[in-house]
DNA sequence: CGTTTATCTAGAACAAGTTTCACTAACGCA
DNA sequence: TGCGTTAGTGAAACTTGTTCTAGATAAACG
């Protein structure tokens, strides 16, 4: 008789990530092998229709039949469109942010430091732009209900920035502000490009002007 | 035989508001008395809709039913629910633009008149949030086919944001791209605002923090 | 005016996200 | 191992954006 969904409530994903101090895998609430294997399964279908036509590509229809699951499985793991989107994304970045560990930024400055990441970030957006698309219609179009899930999302790109600045020490309050913008930019600016009312270059351009943001709250400024 | 709808092609809205140097009207591609009317009849019932229950309540059948018109006629005005939301979003920012010039920001600093000039229309949006999510999700869920709808509502804002800097000479290349971001952080930051993932004060922050931009890039440092 | 053509209307039809239901399979546990 | 519970299946139903069709109106034009 009990209902209870995988999630909480309906639309309420229940795969939370949790505190997330930076790596943290999805950690699924115990989720079975099979169960385990499932949501690979799916998220996998969703990128790849994803990779081939963007939003609109991801039919919930097709994912379930990709990922040999029936529709109301697939409902029970992701109960929206958008929030199996969202985990595809956290699932992307899961991987960007291990990548860009692995080759640190060159750049000496901070700012600089910033900017190279979030280029090389963006280079390998351009290569899956249908992909990059569908993540990134998702995580705007999302609404309250996703909250938890977005919120996640945010966290591994702050990591990812932080990561990048190289601090010694913890960030100032100043400085988050800052890297706040820097990430409305970057979502913003990415949205721009991919509906095509911006260039590549310009998108270059308006990441390195917010990266100056980060000069200008240096904790040191007599550095 | 003929079906050439009021739009040249499907999914591309023909009300373009052209060239648009600061004020200018609809223009609408000379449209008859009534043809005037009837769409002001529809984007006043979407503006309603919206800000009863936001993207989700503005539903087109209820949208042609309010305003008097088949569905048929609806999307012949506008060919999508998205078009229909940012050509809505026109109309207010419109309202907005004019508001505030009567009423320029009082501080001195261009930054400062920019925060406050934001502000001031984040105030506005508050009033209405429900209206603010329905104009601001379509905006950032729009995809190619309505890029010249979203150009011009970028357009607007960036004549909004360049009016309050009060500049005496044309902005610099540097100042644009500030601009540009600061729209960025604009729209992203309303976003995080909406979906309850950033408070009103965080949105002021960002704004206050992304606006420091304007200050370093100013054409006369020495000032 | 009368005719020709472009608009509008009413309503059915279609598409894809989401929900529901009746049933079966898998799991957890005593 | 057997049983009660939770999860998964398949298929239909429902919702809302979008398209299509046939006929009624209004505009344009001679």
């Amino acid at each position: 008789m009990h209902d209870v969904r995988l999630s909480p409530t309906r639309r309420r994903n229940t795969f939370e990530v949790g505190q997330m101090t930076a790596e943290v895998k999805p950690a699924a609430l115990q989720l079975t092998e099979r169960q385990e294997a499932r949501r690979r399964r799916i998220l996998h279908a969703s990128a790849r229709l994803a990779s081939r036509g963007g939003f609109d590509a991801v039919q919930m229809r097709e994912v379930a039949e990709n990922s040999g699951v029936a529709l109301g499985t697939l409902y029970r793991y992701f109960p929206s469109k958008v929030h199996l989107l969202v985990a595809t994304m956290q699932d992307q970045l899961q991987h960007m942010h291990e990548t860009l560990r692995k080759r640190p930024p060159t750049e000496e400055e901070p700012a600089a430091r910033v900017a190279q990441t979030l280029m090389r970030a963006f280079r390998a957006l351009q290569r899956e732009p249908h992909l990059a698309d569908a993540m990134v219609r998702a995580l705007t179009f999302a609404d309250r209900s996703v909250s938890p899930e977005v919120d996640t999302v945010s966290r591994l790109t702050t990591a990812i920035i932080l990561d990048a600045m190289g601090l010694d020490e913890a960030p100032t309050a100043e400085q988050l502000s800052a890297v706040r913008v820097i990430e409305h930019t970057w979502h913003s600016a990415l949205i721009t490009w991919l509906s095509g009312r911006a260039s590549i270059a310009q998108v270059k351009i308006d990441i390195e002007t917010v990266c100056r943001l980060i000069d200008l709250t240096a904790p040191t400024p007599a550095r």
